[in-house]
DNA sequence: CATGAATGAGTATTCATTCAT
DNA sequence: TATGAATGAATACTCATTCAT
């Protein structure tokens, strides 16, 4: 550059840092919400720290996101809800049994949700439904619904195939759903504060986890006799 | 005052009065304030509201409780702590198979927490243990180190009756509280927004999630191969 | 005081003094905002501003006053609309002929409403009506309406006694309304700025615009020919 | 650039075209002023809307008018003052009698300020001359001076010639502003939310207003007795 | 001349907690 | 012991104005 006597370049240079950084802007204020609203709860972050934190002033968020419930579902959508697209492309084409399919599953829940900060937002949501019915709502829609349907056709096809014991999928899906909710649930709550002794170790907890999966929707699983009584 | 003999006796049952209010004064708070958490959230329920319902004033609230999280914590020790004892001496005395056992730990845990409003408080626990590190640490050692113990003895029986098949106790007793804790969270929170189509059963989800577990503990259940790769 | 051995004046009067300090307040923060709003305007006037010139803390005003609107309500009620219910008394029983019974209406209308601070309410209204639609909605129903039909009432007895020409009330009812709201809206905003000699003397100003609504609804005057071309 | 002859011409053009708009914004912009300042008032006037509706950005706006306070001065300048001349002179060169005048003076002041968008900026003025009192000074002198001394030539005119009878000339030129500057102020505030039926019918509302003026100041007109007591 | 991204001061309202009675 | 009037900290969002480009 300092040997290119055609001042083109920083013209050219500082629009592009302009334009960047208006493009930049929406992601470094996600990063910064998520980090916030993990550690503290939704309730508990205020806009402005997540503005500094982002190295802008307040008004700037709100030149990004219309409200704070907004920088949530902006939060979930990048997230969660954005990726069902590629996941449910990749469930399509998916080749080998269902067996491996399942455990392909909890898989990318872990390295892209479970192993990641995104993994306060299912617990963030548990936390604060109550107060907020409006992101309740909206992540039931974009989250819950479409993560569902998705689990249930990766159990039909199990079923489809005559890998699966017939099951009410309904239910199935949540037993599926059950231990990866709680294991977010519990990392960023109790599992925060207890003795080494009894911390959770995600991935040996989801492997067996997924045993228990394996082995319960198993064609050759006895079954154990009435249920509740 | 001092020179009317007779009106003592009036003072004497009015204090004495008093007294059985004052006894009975911190329950009904509890009772009310425990109805209130549990219908509203630990945020949402105003301190005045918990004393109207109680029939004090807000005043009165304070007498008792030094604030509204000592309240939180007082309705961790009336509902949860304490009954452990008697549980475990249930257990103890048990007489069936291993597979009868656990369904009838379930049972007792649906009947006495899980249907009860008690169901609440481990929701407000996973929800504000976060902002809350002290009740944390203390609902862990009151709580969940007691609860574990006694749902680690439940499978160690079986597996030591030849009933279960050998198992990482440790993280088998995540495999039966995960459905449990994941049960209240989910009717406290996000189960309240849904369509009624995916709402919950509790009675039919425990008796699914039952019906895993045994499979899955099962000795003649076929281990399904690798973890997760 | 000192001269009574028996403590009984204290305590009655500290707890008449409690009491009385209540039932003072709203009156104290109604006289404070008055102050202002007149002085600054409603949107201008902060909570904050008139709590600390009643002497009381921002959360005191709350206790008494659900919101800023209402505050403004409880002013008009208490100034101008309550006090319609004596006026419509006054004029039923009013004996006299039309038009000394119309120069009473001003005379009271100048005494309680136009030389006091309430006459900045009515020029509040005008100034404010279109950035607080319920305001203006309420100021119709509450002030308006029933101050119209006062006028209404009176000039139709004008006319059916034979002292006042037909005329169609509706509109007479604003040749009446008009100097009023005139003169309070002019007293509050370029009245205060303009240079001595055009100052309005409010009572000349009254005298005269009585006697052209006087000779205006008089049975001989002349009908001037057409209206408007 | 300054080899190139032949590239003179395009930038000439561009930058008279460029003046030109220079010149035409002022204008394009307390046009938009006007609709907006007029529909919503000065307060709900967003600077960033009146820019957007004259087709440039919030920045230019400031280019031309330091402030939204000195947007709406200049709003006073362009619509208000600067009309006293031409009108002047026809009031000069009026032909007919006085009764006739009045009408005519009325006639005009409503078809060039009352039903224009202009009949708002008299309005503003009384809404916001209390916390603009250097703007209220200038339209003191700019514009009320100036409109008495117009309305107090009709009057004394009628007068000489014996149309009217003999008056305080000071007050009755307020008998004839009251009614006019009143119907600006009700119709852009209480007006807009009454219900229809209490509408007021502009040129009906000045064809009785100008008929009670005229009966009022006729010659004819009997004295109603005293004035206010 | 023109842009539009960035700024940050300004404010009504709630509610846990206190304390004079 | 009980009351309830009083407190005041705490927070999302708007919009006139600026200034780097």
């Amino acid at each position: 550059m300092p040997l290119s006597p055609v001042s083109e370049a920083p013209p050219t240079d500082t629009h592009t840092r302009r334009l960047r950084r208006k493009d930049a802007r929406p992601g470094e204020l996600l990063a910064a919400a998520l980090d916030l609203f993990v550690d503290k709860g939704f309730a508990a972050t205020r806009v402005e720290e997540v503005a500094t934190l982002a190295g802008v002033s307040k008004g700037t968020l709100f030149l990004y996101f219309s409200s704070k419930e907004e920088l949530f579902k902006a939060e979930v959508r990048e997230h969660i809800s954005g990726r069902f697209a590629q996941w449910s492309e990749e469930i399509e084409h998916f080749e080998g049994n269902s067996q491996e399919m399942l455990r392909y599953c909890l898989n990318c829940w872990w390295e892209r949700i479970g192993a990641t900060k995104a993994s306060g937002i299912p617990k963030l949501m548990m936390s604060e439904a109550r107060n907020f019915p409006e992101l309740a709502a909206f992540y039931q829609q974009e989250v819950i619904q479409p993560g569902s349907a998705l689990i249930a056709r990766v159990l039909q096809r199990g079923v489809d195939r005559g890998e699966f014991r017939p099951m009410d999928l309904k239910y199935a899906v949540y037993m599926v759903l059950a231990p990866l909710l709680f294991l977010t649930t519990w990392t960023h709550s109790l599992g925060t504060c207890c003795d080494p002794a009894s911390q959770i170790e995600p991935e040996h907890y989801l492997a067996m986890q997924l045993d228990m999966l394996l082995r319960g929707f198993s064609t050759t699983s006895a079954p154990p006799g009435a249920g509740l009584s």
